[in-house]
DNA sequence: GTCTATAGGGTGATAGAC
DNA sequence: GTCTATCACCCTATAGAC
């Protein structure tokens, strides 16, 4: 791997687990194994390096949530993106950005996040319309609402699962969110809707 | 205002605004305008000041919690509570500290927002239990579980309100939240409760 | 592309007079 | 309790040779 790879990698981790702030270039340099000169030369700042780092981290993730556009019935494709395994411990490399001051202040470096935020919604948003069109769900619910709530319980499960230092409180919050959906079934099947599907 | 007291406010402000890591002694005295030899009377090191504001932010935020306690309708209250008006830009100050490296890995810095947490929580656990008994939610519903999932929409709706520099994701989370309660209302009312209640 | 050397400014204190 | 002076170290680069 090449010095520059190598760079973005290493800042990527640790952006992840130290946010932006407090993440240091001799951090990044000592982890990485990359000289001062080959740093400077790849990123001429700690923003630019930081950036890269976070457009990658971003690359990261969004495959995951691609999960929820899959084929097959929407409800089972909600439960299994929101029942994988998750370590809360470690956060969200994406989400845990926004607590960053440097980066929430900084147009450029909080672009990436929130684009990653508004692909994530649409695929919610969508999985939510095939789970009512399939009257998996009760068709007065609002999909755009419904995809904040759920992705906010995500991040919040991360936060209190922090702040409790124990995975179980982000367990719970996901689980009670799929209890919720459950409930939230039509209780008397749709008048008219395409045939099988 | 003594020098002890106007420095808990001022350190407590720009944790909630900067976080613990990034925000320098320094600016605590430029901003309170105590002298650095008080600050050092007062408090040895930064982490004791710290401690001292993350404590006095914890003890701003409950007594807003405990209004889910109070008397009335349970459903009423915790609509009163998910809808009562908050600046979602400006996030929560006490799960901010979960996502600042140097109070997640201080046990001690870290224990005051565990009970926030903790306090919060229970709050949840006894409106939930009460709309339930009210038949106001599904008696198959966990209210240890539902807890969670609600103050995880709460703490994740600031998260997306930042990155998407909006209070809209945040306002969006908590109504589907709500809707979400609405339907999982019991179908048919349970066989026996209290009379009136 | 990578190296070593250097630098101005901030951080988190400590010392000691008043 | 509050003040000014000082300190060792770290942060984020920049310079210039190889």
């Amino acid at each position: 791997m090449d010095s520059r790879q190598l760079l973005v990698e290493t800042m990527g981790e640790l952006m992840w687990e130290r946010g932006y702030a407090d993440t240091s270039p001799r951090e990044v340099r000592q982890r990485s194994g990359v000289g001062q000169g080959s740093m400077y030369h790849h990123f001429p700042t700690k923003r630019d390096l930081a950036l890269a780092a976070l457009e990658r981290n971003v690359a990261d993730l969004l495959p995951g949530a691609s999960e929820l556009d899959g084929p097959g019935d929407p409800m089972a494709r909600i439960e299994a993106y929101l029942m994988r395994p998750r370590d809360a411990l470690k956060g969200c490399k994406v989400g845990r950005m926004t607590q960053d001051p440097q980066v929430r202040e900084d147009p450029v470096l909080l672009a990436p996040v929130a684009r990653a935020f508004a692909q994530v919604h649409l695929s919610w948003v969508n999985v939510l319309r095939e789970a009512i069109a399939a009257r998996e769900l009760r068709d007065d619910l609002d999909p755009e609402r419904l995809a904040h709530t759920l992705m906010a319980v995500l991040q919040g499960g991360y936060v209190l699962a922090i702040a409790q230092q124990d995975q179980g409180p982000f367990d719970d919050a996901l689980a009670g969110a799929l209890d919720l959906l459950r409930a939230a079934k039509p209780s008397v099947p749709n008048h008219k809707t395409n045939r099988s599907n």
